[in-house]
Formats: structure tokens, C-alpha cells, sequence
DNA sequence: TGCCTGATGTTCT
DNA sequence: GAACATCAGGCAC
């Protein structure tokens, strides 16, 4: 049984605290561990989320309760995930940018014909290396196959904070943060 | 190493 | 009809 009552704070709070947590993927029988790196946080008041113009069909799930899984779809092609923070009704969520594979090393390289950091250092790859699509939106991260896994806080020395990557408004927003010196981080 | 661009579908205006 | 929380491959330096 995992708490992820931390998790109704905003987004902002949310993101940094989980870097270290761990995720678990269950794929035919093979559990598959994965540390989270780097994360970035959106909330309603903030132009550069989906949930800044409201609730959609699409952007709903970002208003539910939180430690649930948003995926959306972008750029034709690829799949981004975030966990869903605060409380219901406010629109805020984590997204994660990269991960650190624990074990499954050779499974997670086959699944993206990739090889090294290459494999989950981008938050479409991490998905498409676990094969995260929309149906996980909405899916509650306390069950199986796709648990989220509480870690005690990293110092905040080991922690760095800068501004959002891949967006085009609120750029100056520092919402960004990463575990500092650690491969997978997708820019450093 | 670093810039440029094509691929491709969903969402919103 | 345009924008998009991206990625990978190609080419120049």
C-alpha cells in the first residue's frame, strides 16, 4: 500500500519531491523498475498548460484527483505522460521528462531499438520504452501494472531548477527540475 | 557537436 | 487551418 498523499499539494511542490521516486511497470510478467530524473510542472494558471483554458475533453482527466496518469498525444506521433497533483477541480499536474532504468535493461532497449540513455532520456521515449499510451489515461497509479513507488526526498543540493524545455509561452517559469549530474536528465 | 527539417494525428480556434 | 509539453536522421562545420 503506497501513500501518494503527498501528491494533492501543487504542482510546483509535487515536482521536485518526486525526483528519486520510483515507477513499476508490469509487462508480460516482467516488472520493470525505473527511477524518475527530471520533471516539469503545469497548473491552471500557467499559458503554457493544456489546463489553461479550462477543462476539455482531452485535459479532463488533469482535473480529477490527483495520483492518477494524464497521457496525451502530440506531434502526430508521440505520447507524453504526467501525474495528475493538487486537488480536484484545479488542473495541475507533473510531467515527466526522463527516468533511469533499474533493470530490464536489454527489454526496455528492444522495445525502443535504442541503445544507453537513449532509451527513456525524453519524455516520449520513457513512453514509448514503457509502453505508455492513452489508454493509461486516467489510471490510478496505486495499482498494477503501473505503480508509482514513494522515495524518501532527495536533499535539495542534488536538485536543480531551471526553466521548461519544448514550449513556446510561460517559458520563464522555472518549473523545471532535475537530479544534478545523472545521465538520463535529457539537457543539463 | 549542433542546427534544420520531415513525419504525422489530435485538439482547438 | 494552425499549433503542438517531440524525436530522429541528415548535413554542415
Amino acid at each position: 500500500m503506497s501513500d501518494l498523499s503527498l501528491l494533492s499539494q501543487p504542482a510546483h511542490i509535487v515536482a521536485p519531491l518526486l525526483l528519486g521516486w520510483e515507477i513499476e511497470r508490469t509487462i508480460d510478467n516482467r516488472k520493470i523498475r525505473v527511477k524518475i530524473v527530471e520533471t516539469e510542472a503545469y497548473d491552471q494558471t500557467d499559458i503554457a498548460s493544456h489546463s489553461y483554458n479550462g477543462q476539455t475533453e482531452r485535459t479532463k482527466v488533469m482535473f480529477q484527483e490527483s495520483g492518477h496518469l494524464y497521457v496525451y498525444f502530440t506531434y502526430g506521433m508521440h505520447y507524453c505522460c504526467n501525474i495528475v497533483t493538487g486537488s480536484v477541480g484545479e488542473g495541475s499536474a507533473v510531467l515527466l521528462r526522463s527516468v533511469e532504468p533499474l533493470n530490464e535493461y536489454s527489454f526496455l532497449e528492444s522495445t525502443r531499438n535504442k541503445k544507453g540513455i537513449e532509451v527513456t532520456n525524453g519524455p516520449a521515449k520513457l513512453c514509448q520504452a514503457l509502453k505508455i499510451d492513452r489508454t493509461y489515461n486516467g489510471h490510478n497509479l496505486t495499482q498494477a501494472p503501473l505503480k508509482l513507488i514513494p522515495k524518501t526526498q532527495l536533499p535539495s543540493e542534488s536538485i536543480q531548477r531551471t526553466t521548461r524545455i519544448g514550449i513556446s509561452k510561460g517559458k520563464e517559469t522555472k518549473w523545471r527540475f532535475y537530479i544534478k549530474q545523472n545521465k538520463y536528465v535529457s539537457r543539463q
